[in-house]
DNA sequence: AAAATACCGAACTAATTGTTCGGTAATGAT
DNA sequence: ATCATTACCGAACAATTAGTTCGGTATTTT
């Protein structure tokens, strides 16, 4: 790729990640983007459709990172009865959330995090198809999996609150409760 | 409240309501609604200063509804240790948030979702202040009631979307949850 | 019946979005 | 090193939407 488009690119993510921890996504400008990043506005349009679009290619790109080598193994994920080997997992997978945190905090913290989380929790629920439900007859298989999906997802969001936490704290918090392990 | 005024008001909760059953949040201009509810440009904004403005009021007006009597005696509680009086107090706002299907529903769906799950998350975290924690040592307190607050705030969403289930069953799956009940 | 109040709706300002286009500069291939 | 390609710039533009103003009409309350 042409170095300009990067960095351009760049520019843009790191301008709307900065704005997004000021203010609220709706009330951003596309024109406040455009001269946080010091770019013209037709190289912002040449580059993104929308605002909308923006934010759908940073979470991409943030998903690429946090899920990198999880998505392509989806083979192997079978947990039942298998705790410890769901809990490594999680605890990497919260590595690489770690590093997307300068990023992940602005977006969280507003509207632009329904966003977010929506397509976290897709990710996550193909991640943890195999893993939720058994455990409680009477309870729905699919209910089950939602709310292990929705609960990591909001550990993730506190955890971007509560810095103080490592990766194993977050994981094991997570797996505290007992419907997820059986 | 002179007659006109209540029923402008609700025409324009019906019309915003409706159309947030088909369209998103965001994507819903001003004189949409104003057009659904049939009334004048100049009286949607002698009720309302803007679009969120409009979110916030309705927003007000169901958790009056679904949290009637039960935040005006804060006092008695303390759930600990009492197991069936929590799933009581559940079952009976899950009945007051069955009322207010029609309106959650739309809500609920997209961006506009996102504001009233946080309100909704800001009374929970009032009511459910005794009924976390202490059961897991070595989690944050401060942890245990937020994962309360979202799993039942979620919990709702998600009944939202499968009304085959009555107060009653949602009650249970919720508290299926061990960390919660101790 | 009269005073107060709510509604109507056209006209207006202001802000924002997304597009176009001619000119300039950086890049990568030969 | 040259040259064709490609990206960037930024002003100007049309279109949409938000929120305001105001004179006139209808309804409600006292």
């Amino acid at each position: 790729m042409d170095r300009r488009q990067a960095k351009t690119r760049q520019a843009v993510f790191r301008a709307f990640t900065g704005l997004l921890e000021r203010k609220s996504y709706g009330s951003i400008t596309v024109q406040e983007i455009i001269d946080a990043a010091d770019i013209g506005r037709s190289t912002f349009y040449a580059h993104f459709d929308t605002k909308d679009d923006l934010l759908r290619a940073l979470c991409t790109e943030i998903f690429e990172h946090v899920f990198s080598h999880e998505l392509h193994k989806e083979a192997t994920h079978d947990f039942s009865g298998d705790g410890s080997a769901l809990s490594g997992r999680i605890t990497h997978i919260l590595y690489h959330v770690q590093d997307s945190r300068p990023y992940l905090r602005g977006i969280l913290s507003c509207e632009s995090g329904e966003l977010f989380m929506r397509y976290f929790k897709e990710c996550l629920s193909l991640l943890f198809q195999g893993a939720a439900g058994g455990a409680n007859p009477g309870v729905p298989r699919e209910y089950a999996l939602e709310r292990m999906v929705w609960d990591f997802a909001e550990t993730v969001r506190w955890w971007m609150e509560h810095p103080e936490y490592t990766p194993e704290d977050i994981s094991r918090f997570f797996l505290s409760a007992a419907p997820y392990t059986g």
